[in-house]
DNA sequence: AAGTGGTCTAGACCACGGC
DNA sequence: CCGTGGTCTAGACCACTTC
C-alpha cells in the first residue's frame, strides 16, 4: 500500500518536477519561499519524509536552498563555471553572431599521436576539420578538430561554416558530449597561423589542446586551437 | 524518544565517520563491498532510513558507490580536477622541492584596480609580494601577490622563500581558502620579466590573473603570474 | 531464493528562526 | 509563540542482481 506509481515516476520526482516547473514558469523567483516540507507533503498526498527527499534532491542540484528554522528558498541562478561550451554557444550567449571559414575538411591518415589520444585501435583514418573563427569579420582563432572517420566521415560534407559542430554531433549523430580535458599553454604565431589570423610573426597566442569525451567516457574529438590573446582569455574557477 | 545525541553527533554522521575511518585505515579498498544498509542499521542500532541517509550522503560525496540489487561499494579514489593548489603543493605532489626568491615584499599604495578587485573600501594599502619560482635552480615563473595590508601586513616579514603562502595563511592567519577565479591569456616577455626569468625578449608566456576567495566568499589574494610556456601548461577539465 | 538498494508511510522530538 | 528544517523510528513493498 505504498507507491502506486500511477505514471511510473516516483512520488519524490513528481514533486521535484512540479517545483522545477514553477521556477521555470517564473511563478517562483530566486529568493522566493518554496512551499514547506509539510505543505508539499499535504498537497501531494505524501508523507513528510518523501517531501523532504524531494527537497533534499533539489538542494543538492543547487536549485533550492534550505535554511533551518526559516524555510526552503529558490536558489539564485547558478553561474556555470568551467563549462564545456562550443564557440557558437559562447558567441550566442553574448548576442554575437559567429561565423567560421572552413580551411580544411577531409579524411586524413598518418597522425599516430592524435589517433592514440582518441584511443582508437583498428582504424587510423580521421576526419580533419580546420576552421578560422570570426567575430564581426575579424578572425580570432584557428581551430582544428579530429574525429574518428569510421563514425563521422559524413562531417566532411556538413555545413559547419554556418552550424555548430557540437549541435551537429548532438542532433545528427546522437552523440552526447560530457566533458573535456584541456591542456593550455602559450606560444607565438608561426608563418601559417599568422597568415590565417592576420597577425604578425611572433604574436602571442593561447594554445589549447583538448580531448572531448562523450557520456560513455569515450574520446570523440581532439581539438587543437590557437587563440589571439588580445581577443580571448580563458576563465576558470578552481576549488580547494 | 528518538535521538539521544550521546556525543552531539547525529547517528547518520557517526555511521559516515565509521565508514570513512574504515576506508582511511585501508580496511576497505576501492571496489570492496561496504556493509549493506540493513547491516549498518543493525550494527549501529539504528533504523533502516537512518543507515540509508548515511550511505546516501557518502555517495553524494563520491566516497561510495551504490548499485541497486548488488550493494554499496567503496568508490575509486577521485581525481581532483580544477583544484586550487599552491605552487608548493603542486611541486610537492610531484616529489620536487620548490624554492622561491623574493623580489619584493613590502606595503604599497596606489593600485586602485587591484584594490577594487579585492573589494576593499576603507583601506587602500596592500601587501605586495613578488617571487620568482624555481625548480632545480631553473626559474620558471614570476608571481606577484597582493593582499589587504590591514589584515596581512605581517606577511612582509614571513619566510616565504622557504614556506608556502597558502600554508602560512591557513596556519598562522586562520584563513581558509575556498576557490579562485582565474583569467588566463598569452603574452610575451618584456624586459623586466625576461631578465627575471632568464628568457629572451618576446618569449611566449602564460599570464594568469587570479582572485582567491576565502570560505567567507571574501576576496583575499590577487595574484598575477607569468609562466614560462615550455615549462608550464595548465590542465583543465570542463563539464557540459 | 536470498539479499540489496529504492521508495514510502505515519507518526515523533529537537533546535532554530522570526515575530 | 508557531512554523521551519533536521533527525529518527519500525515497519512495508518493489525491482533488481547474484547465485
Amino acid at each position: 500500500m505504498a507507491q502506486i506509481r500511477r505514471n511510473g515516476l516516483p512520488a519524490y520526482q513528481k514533486i521535484q518536477r512540479a517545483v522545477r516547473q514553477r521556477i521555470e514558469a517564473k511563478q517562483l523567483k530566486p529568493g522566493d519561499l518554496v512551499s514547506s516540507e509539510r505543505e508539499l507533503a499535504r498537497i501531494h498526498g505524501v508523507s513528510l519524509m518523501t517531501a523532504r527527499h524531494a527537497l533534499a534532491g533539489l538542494e543538492s542540484e543547487g536549485i533550492v536552498e534550505r535554511r533551518p528554522g526559516a524555510g526552503t528558498f529558490v536558489a539564485p541562478p547558478r553561474i556555470h563555471f568551467n563549462k564545456l561550451t562550443s564557440y557558437t554557444e559562447q558567441m550566442g550567449s553574448r548576442g554575437l553572431t559567429p561565423s567560421s571559414k572552413i580551411v580544411v575538411a577531409k579524411i586524413i591518415e598518418g597522425e599516430p599521436e592524435i589517433v592514440a589520444r582518441l584511443g582508437l585501435v583498428g582504424t587510423s583514418d580521421l576526419v580533419k576539420i580546420e576552421r578560422v573563427r570570426h567575430t564581426a569579420d575579424e578572425p580570432f582563432a584557428l581551430e582544428t578538430c579530429y574525429l574518428p572517420a569510421d563514425e563521422f566521415s559524413a562531417l566532411v560534407e556538413a555545413p559547419l561554416g554556418r552550424s555548430s559542430l557540437f549541435a551537429t554531433l548532438e542532433h545528427d549523430f546522437k552523440v552526447e558530449l560530457a566533458y573535456a580535458d584541456e591542456e593550455v599553454d602559450a606560444t607565438v604565431a608561426d608563418g601559417r597561423v599568422a597568415h590565417l589570423l592576420g597577425l604578425r610573426l611572433g604574436a602571442p597566442l593561447l594554445r589549447m589542446r583538448q580531448v572531448i569525451y562523450s557520456t560513455k567516457t569515450k574520446p570523440v574529438i581532439y581539438v587543437i586551437g590557437f587563440y589571439r590573446s588580445e581577443r580571448h582569455s580563458l576563465f576558470i574557477r578552481r576549488y580547494r
